[in-house]
DNA sequence: GCCGTTTTCGGCCCGACTGTTTTCAGTCG
């Protein structure tokens, strides 16, 4: 079973266990669990039959025993006798913005209220209004927020590149406000999460009050919040919401600091915060003995305030970062300027946009040292094929291009190989043994089943010239689940092999993911950050696989690509043959 | 239910906002 599916599992117990009336700190000790079990880039299945998914900070025995039942018999015996009790469409209510469980109690006791069904026609008949403390404020609280539900609202995620763009514009114009002092996004944008929510600016201004009417005049803005010294809210035509906070300057480091996150992060920091007599807030950070508030203009300052080094907004997720960061023990992160090329790239040869010359002086202009073409292979089908014939011209081409190429730049004769549903390659040996790179996909078949696919992704692995494996998951964020694989073991193969693993920079895959992307690291196996650009300006996606390896704690030593090419050559399986 | 440079018991982050209410509980990020 599926983390996602074990921590749905988990978060709805939670909420039945809420509905009930049990002890808060229970019902968030279930719902830490499940972001616990959905964030852990492992099997909780596997930990929980092994005992060790206890070593999770958040799951204790109890919580791994659920697990373990649910594992055997497709429920845990808690959410069955609670569902007795209560109507499972109950948990659906709690999930209404403004209704809590607390409330959703209420509603199904006094009401009888028991699904979205309803609730709607109890907001319609304006019976809400006689629960005491409901009016008819709530009523149509809920009849907006069903008719969100049904037109897939604002609150759905969206990927990280939308919001950049978004973001980045509003950014943009807020700094170019004379009103403005200093502007930054903040939230899960800042620390590069795969997916946001909403889009989250702090800033300081000579003039708030201007500056927040910058952003709610601004043409992207569709609906409006009120604009007051304290910032401004929109949302976006594109349905994004936008919330802006304006502080004075000697606060701007706590606020940037609260509202970059993550959640976790915070709650960590303030508890570490609270052993040392001190309480952490947005606007300062107070001795609660003496009641003396410390105000911190940046957020080098909060963090040295509580005895900490600075952490990277991409590192802060609420885990060892902190630790790490009180011993002075944070890792060196690696960064865009540090790639000295990109190892996965198409052409029009198969589904790419641009020409051999155009990617390469894209490549060229980023100050690249090399450019590996790796267009799709024999079997790609999609007419996007590239027969054995035309790799062969291909490599001759690029021979060519690099006879007469600008010194310190090369290109590199590769392919993106099929993995084919046997565990087999495209190409025969001969012609992969002429390639200077060899990436290895599945884009097909990819239904077999954990076993099957992970067999089959092992005998890619060991193929002597495959030097690296692209996407490992095949998700595609937003859309896809990943394939069902056995990744670990994957990751030990390729540990075993010298074989290298992708972090693929488009912005719907970033694949592998941060989790794996550490535990790969941490196994010995050699990571490369690539784009699968599809064009001359995507190469610019390497941002996004920077972003997911810093994520992963990964610095220049483990990512091998921030090797010039003179050194990165010997690292791969052919040049070791 | 989880956890331990105060603790194996007794705690468990902080503040803003909302809607309702005359001082606050519930919800959210």
């Amino acid at each position: 079973m599926r983390n996602a599916e074990i921590a749905n599992h988990i978060a709805e117990l939670g909420t039945l266990y809420e509905i009930d009336g049990a002890n808060r700190f229970r019902v968030i000790a279930y719902k830490e669990a499940a972001q616990v079990i959905r964030d852990a880039p492992g099997s909780i299945a596997e930990m929980a039959k092994a005992g060790t998914a206890t070593s999770l900070q958040g799951i204790g025995e109890t919580i791994q025993e659920k697990v373990l039942a649910l594992l055997e018999e497709g429920e845990i015996p808690a959410a069955r006798k609670l569902k007795a009790k209560y109507p499972a469409t109950l948990v659906e209510v709690t999930k209404i913005p403004g209704l809590g469980a607390k409330t959703v109690r209420r509603l199904y006791d006094e009401l009888g209220i028991s699904s979205l069904e309803e609730l709607e026609a109890a907001a319609v008949e304006q019976r809400i209004r006689v629960v005491r403390g409901l009016g008819a404020k709530v009523e149509e609280n809920v009849l907006a927020e069903l008719g969100k539900l049904g037109a897939g609202g604002p609150k759905e995620r969206r990927l990280l590149s939308e919001i950049l763009e978004v973001g980045g514009e509003l950014v943009a114009a807020l700094r170019d406000s004379p009103a403005s002092d200093r502007v930054e996004l903040a939230g899960s944008a800042r620390r590069r999460a795969e997916t946001c929510k909403d889009i989250d600016i702090v800033a300081t201004a000579a003039d708030a009050k201007a500056l927040a009417e910058v952003l709610l005049r601004h043409p992207l803005a569709d609906e409006r919040g009120a604009a007051g010294s304290g910032g401004a809210r929109i949302v976006t035509h594109n349905g994004i919401s936008v919330d802006l906070r304006i502080v004075p300057p000697e606060e701007f480091g706590n606020l940037l600091q609260h509202f970059t996150g993550s959640k976790e992060h915070n709650v960590a920091l303030r508890e570490r915060a609270q052993k040392m007599g001190l309480s952490v807030s947005e606007h300062g950070i107070t001795d609660v003995e003496s009641g003396e508030v410390t105000r911190c203009d940046d957020e080098i300052a909060v963090y040295g305030r509580l005895g900490l080094a600075y952490i990277e907004p991409e590192l802060r997720h609420g885990g060892r970062e902190i630790a790490q960061a009180a011993a002075k023990e944070l890792p060196e992160l690696i960064e865009v300027g540090q790639i000295r090329g990109d190892l996965h790239s198409h052409t029009t040869l198969s589904d790419g946009r641009n020409s051999l010359e155009e990617m390469a002086a894209a490549a060229r202009g980023r100050g690249y040292g090399y450019l590996a073409i790796t267009d799709h292979s024999a079997t790609h089908g999609f007419g996007n094929d590239v027969q054995p014939d035309q790799l062969r011209r291909r490599i001759e081409e690029i021979a060519t291009y690099n006879a007469s190429a600008p010194k310190g730049f090369r290109l590199l004769a590769g392919t993106e190989t099929n993995i084919l549903p046997d565990g087999g390659v495209d190409y025969g040996d001969e012609l992969l043994g002429e390639l200077d790179w060899v990436v290895a996909s599945v884009h097909t078949s990819f239904r077999q089943g954990e076993k099957k696919l992970t067999d089959r992704i092992i005998s890619a692995i060991e193929h002597p010239l495959v030097d690296c494996i692209g996407h490992l998951t095949g998700r595609l964020l937003l859309k896809r689940e990943p394939y069902d694989i056995d990744v670990e073991r994957v990751i030990e193969a390729a540990a075993e092999t010298g074989t290298m693993l992708e972090i693929n920079g488009s912005p719907r895959r970033r694949d592998i993911k941060e989790g794996y992307a550490r535990i790969a690291a941490e196994a010995g196996v050699r990571i490369v950050v690539t784009t699968d650009a599809h064009g001359a300006e995507t190469l610019a996606n390497i941002a996004y696989s920077v972003a997911t390896a810093r994520r992963a704690g990964l610095g220049p030593d483990q990512v091998a690509n921030s090797r010039p090419w003179r050194t990165f050559a010997p690292l791969r399986k052919r040049a070791k043959q």
